[in-house]
RNA sequence: GCCGAAGUGGCGGAACUGGCAGACGCACCGGACUCAAAAUCCGGCGGGCUAACCACCCGUGUGGGUUCGACUCCCACCUUCGGCACCA
């Protein structure tokens, strides 16, 4: 009677062995080549969804392979532990925060194992731990002590629904990342960390990525949004001040015909003239109390005033209108523009519609412009006119030499600006790191001294329903001594961006136990960067570009070695039902929880695996999760029927075999060959999986269309052994289990990676295709090391070519070895 | 609007550097086994034309081009998805 595939029990008995022998633990040093196989860290949510167990299936596959091949691979496991969820839960189901989230990571480690991930479990960590956040903690006041993290009242955005502020990386179309909801402006003092410092940094370096998809380059470029231009200076008639502007070009100075500032400008109230002031008070309070959303989404109607004040034209000494005008960003750049309409499109507009004039000062090749008549700006290049003694000039060279020319005056600079903000970093919640700064009446504002991390987040608290922060409630939490003068003194009560914590959390799995720093130094330098790095394209510019940031600051500082974190970045697919993303609200989910029961471990990787590649999106399939399943108990019922036959053989056939022993070597030695290709070139894993298809097929002929006498049983083990060692990395269950019915006794995973010989891949015989005119006509066997003039000849004489070549003219004929020959006729 | 990616059978997807389009899997159809079913095994499976799985024709989003030969390269366009969105 055949012995079923009891995934079940194989699986747990496997998953016992490999924890008590600790087989999956790494060592910091050994002379062995280090290879940092990391996935995204999951924030502990309740339950892996089918996104999990793609990404930790990709991983897992890299580091099993990686480790075959030699490496001795670092793949870690840990949590993003503090977040808003787990205190969402508290106000609605009275759960202590912490309490909640150790459960569900209780629940997700016990996931994470069941799919058999090859996690070095001794180095987990949570960043709620108090042993991690410290170190949290400890960097912001690095960055501090280096002016790098500062307290500034701006206008940030506000979120009223998870009553925080967020970053703008975290605003997403003026809504909140997290829950959509429309944020808000508000005037708040905040916490920062200049990122924006590390601008050009960040941009220069993106070239340095070559194992970075293009797609996150071109998005963090364009976040980081440089542009290069001048920064010029308009004197306010009849006062000292001076209105600046940030303009790319310079070259279009002479055909300002008026200035606009953005409604929350400061100017807004000191410039307006007496008899304007009601009209530009009015304008700016409606403007200001549109909603980020309105005022973002969308193109919208450009409105604007004049404040009854005029600058003077450093180029030329003209008179200039002053507007407020809503089309005006306080937030890039100096919150006011020159009004070129001729040269910009959206100038234009508001030019027309206010029947401001439009003067053309750039002059393309062929027909002239005429600003009464232009039906729209003309941004493209050409020569200068209306401009003095520039005129004539290519407007390319006008740019310079104009801002030199200002320059020498005083009235300009040279000036790179940056899209990119500082990382807006308080968050109004409970459940973070709490910020280590305290609040003395005397002393100001006063960093919480290194030895006395961490400032420990108080665990027994009281939640309202408001989602205002318990901790404003605390009085043993707020009430402190002042670290410099011993005085009475207040903490801070804002918390930490959870992506502080995950922007550090791949140099702590180094030495995630080092109690006297952040990590140990030569831990850190024997693995890091991070050779591959996988998760999915949405961090893209949040975590992606903060943890470039923050290895850039610890390599300036000394702390680590490296100025980029991620070497390899693959970016997965989502995962789809019915062509949508899995969402309880659409009731689409597929719980990976039923599919592990279901069909075990082993199936459920391969499926997520075979589907797609690793980087499309993947349309789950409950039939092709079934295909799965049918092609492991096919792989478990031929092995197991061979068992017998080839148990007491040598995986090593003679050299010299012919007819279907050699033809089943040449498949098993080819399938190696492709698999292996397939995993390291391009972590295509669905070709891979299909070409071990292909072998256990074959293998099934060889096994049941081939007699017994003719077979040899160390044909069968060779391929049966390499077989099971190329599936290592996709099922490590049933190959570990049927590795060792083959009579093995060390574990299938401490195996080399299967070499394939490349004399026993050459066909002797091929088949080639024949067309005529590029069509095909005929096919035939030739012997696979024919040459070229051979195959020609070869080809004529087949009658059915004869026959179709017959009474034509034959103009050429084009040989291609082993593949086909193409006949050209007329 | 700008930037980026992708369009291949009924479906997921293959096709290395320009050389047999549709590997592999799913679904479906037929057969074997079975009292029957499931499972398993074997075979078929882009469309048209046809008595014919002889041959021929069409076929990788659309239209053009380069080439002996194009899913692959070039030009134009259409559609879908993703990112940004008054960034001066």
């Amino acid at each position: 009677m055949e012995e079923k595939y009891a995934f079940a029990e194989i699986e747990e008995k496997w998953r016992r062995r490999w924890e008590q022998d600790g087989l999956y633990h790494v060592h910091d040093f050994s002379e062995r080549p280090k290879y940092y196989c990391l996935e995204m860290f999951p924030y502990p949510s309740g339950h892996l969804h089918m996104g999990h167990v793609r990404n930790y299936a990709i991983g897992d596959v890299i580091a099993r392979f990686k480790t075959m091949r030699g490496y001795d691979v670092l793949h870690p496991m840990g949590w993003d532990a503090f977040g808003l969820p787990a205190e969402n839960a508290a106000i609605k189901h009275g759960v202590p925060p912490a309490r909640w989230t150790w459960d569900n990571i209780r629940t997700m480690r016990g996931q994470l194992k069941l799919l058999g991930v090859s996690y070095d479990w001794r180095r987990e960590f949570a960043t709620c731990h108090p042993g991690y956040y410290r170190w949290t903690q400890w960097l912001f006041l690095q960055l501090y002590h280096r002016g790098l993290a500062y307290k500034a009242k701006a206008p940030v955005n506000w979120c009223p629904s998870c009553a925080t502020v967020l970053a703008n990386e975290q605003v997403v179309a003026g809504a909140c990342e997290r829950c959509k909801t429309a944020v808000e402006r508000r005037e708040l003092e905040q916490w920062f960390f200049r990122i924006t410092a590390y601008a050009e940094r960040l941009l220069r370096d993106l070239n340095k990525l070559g194992g970075w998809p293009e797609k996150v380059k071109v998005m963090q470029e364009n976040w980081i949004g440089r542009s290069e231009g001048a920064e010029i200076s308009f004197p306010i008639v009849g006062t000292d001040e001076q209105i600046k502007v940030f303009t790319t070009r310079p070259d279009t100075l002479g055909g300002v015909t008026y200035m606009a500032i953005a409604p929350e400008h400061p100017l807004c109230g000191r410039v307006a003239a007496p008899e304007y002031r009601a009209a530009v008070d009015a304008f700016v309070e409606r403007a200001r109390r549109l909603s980020e959303l309105e005022r973002t989404a969308g193109e919208h109607e450009k409105e604007g005033v004049f404040t009854g004040a005029y600058c003077l034209n450093p180029l030329n000494g003209e008179a200039v209108p002053i507007f407020v005008a809503n089309y005006v960003l306080m937030e890039y750049g100096t919150g006011c523009v020159m009004g070129v309409p001729a040269h910009d499109q959206r100038d234009f507009e508001y030019a027309r519609k206010y029947g401001l004039p439009v003067r053309v000062v750039i002059q393309p090749e062929g027909e002239p412009l005429d600003g009464e008549t232009m039906a729209e700006a003309y941004t493209g290049p050409g020569h200068l006119v209306n401009t003095g003694e520039f005129n004539g000039l290519p407007n390319v060279q006008a740019m310079a030499e104009i801002t030199a020319y200002l320059e020498s005056r005083g009235a300009a600079r040279h000036q790179v600006q940056y899209r990119l903000r500082d990382w807006l970093i308080s968050r109004q919640r409970y459940w973070g790191a709490p910020i280590p700064i305290v609040y003395c009446a005397d002393c100001g504002t006063v960093p919480v001294p290194e030895s006395a991390l961490p400032v420990l987040l108080p665990e027994d608290v009281a939640f309202k329903p408001t989602g205002s922060s318990p901790l404003l409630d605390l009085p043993e939490f707020v009430n402190t001594v002042c670290p410099r003068c011993g005085r009475p003194a207040r903490r801070e009560t804002d918390t930490m961006d959870t992506f502080m914590c995950s922007s550090w959390y791949y140099f702590r799995f180094t030495s995630p136990r080092e109690e006297n720093a952040p990590w140990d130094r030569d831990r850190v330098d024997r693995w890091l960067p991070v050779d591959q790095y996988i998760g999915g394209v949405e961090h893209a510019v949040l975590h992606l570009l903060y943890s470039r940031f923050f290895t850039k600051f610890l390599y300036d500082i000394g702390l680590v070695g490296i100025e980029e974190p991620f070497t390899n970045l693959l970016t997965q697919g989502m995962v789809l039902k019915d062509g949508a993303k899995m969402s309880k609200s659409k009731g689409n989910v597929v719980s990976p929880e039923d599919i592990l029961a279901r069909y075990g471990a082993d199936t459920t990787r391969l499926f997520v695996l075979f589907a797609t590649p690793p980087e499309r999106d993947l349309e789950w399939s409950d039939q092709g999760v079934e295909g799965c399943y049918r092609f492991l108990q096919r792989v478990w019922r031929l092995v197991t029927s061979v068992l017998t036959e080839i148990r007491d053989v040598p995986a090593v056939p003679a050299r010299d075999l012919v007819g279907v022993n050699r033809s089943m070597r040449r498949l098993t030695h080819q399938t190696v060959k492709k698999v292996t290709v397939d995993i390291e070139t391009r972590f295509n894993f669905n070709t891979a999986i299909s070409a071990t298809m292909e072998l256990v097929n074959g293998m099934y002929q060889f096994r049941d269309r081939v007699s017994a006498v003719d077979r040899d049983p160390a044909v069968m083990r060779e391929a049966v052994e390499k077989l099971l060692l190329l599936l290592a990395p996709f099922a490590p269950f049933l190959t570990e289990e049927l590795w060792a019915r083959l009579g093995h006794t060390e574990s299938i995973h401490k195996e080399p990676w299967p070499e394939y010989d490349p004399e026993l891949l050459v066909e002797d015989q091929v088949e080639i295709v024949v067309q005529i005119n590029g069509r095909v006509r005929s096919r035939m066997t030739l012997p696979a090391n024919i040459s070229a003039a051979e195959m020609r000849e070869a080809v004529l004489e087949q009658p059915r070519i004869r026959e179709l070549v017959a009474g034509k003219e034959i103009q050429k004929i084009i040989p291609v070895p082993g593949k086909l020959v193409n006949i050209v006729i007329r």
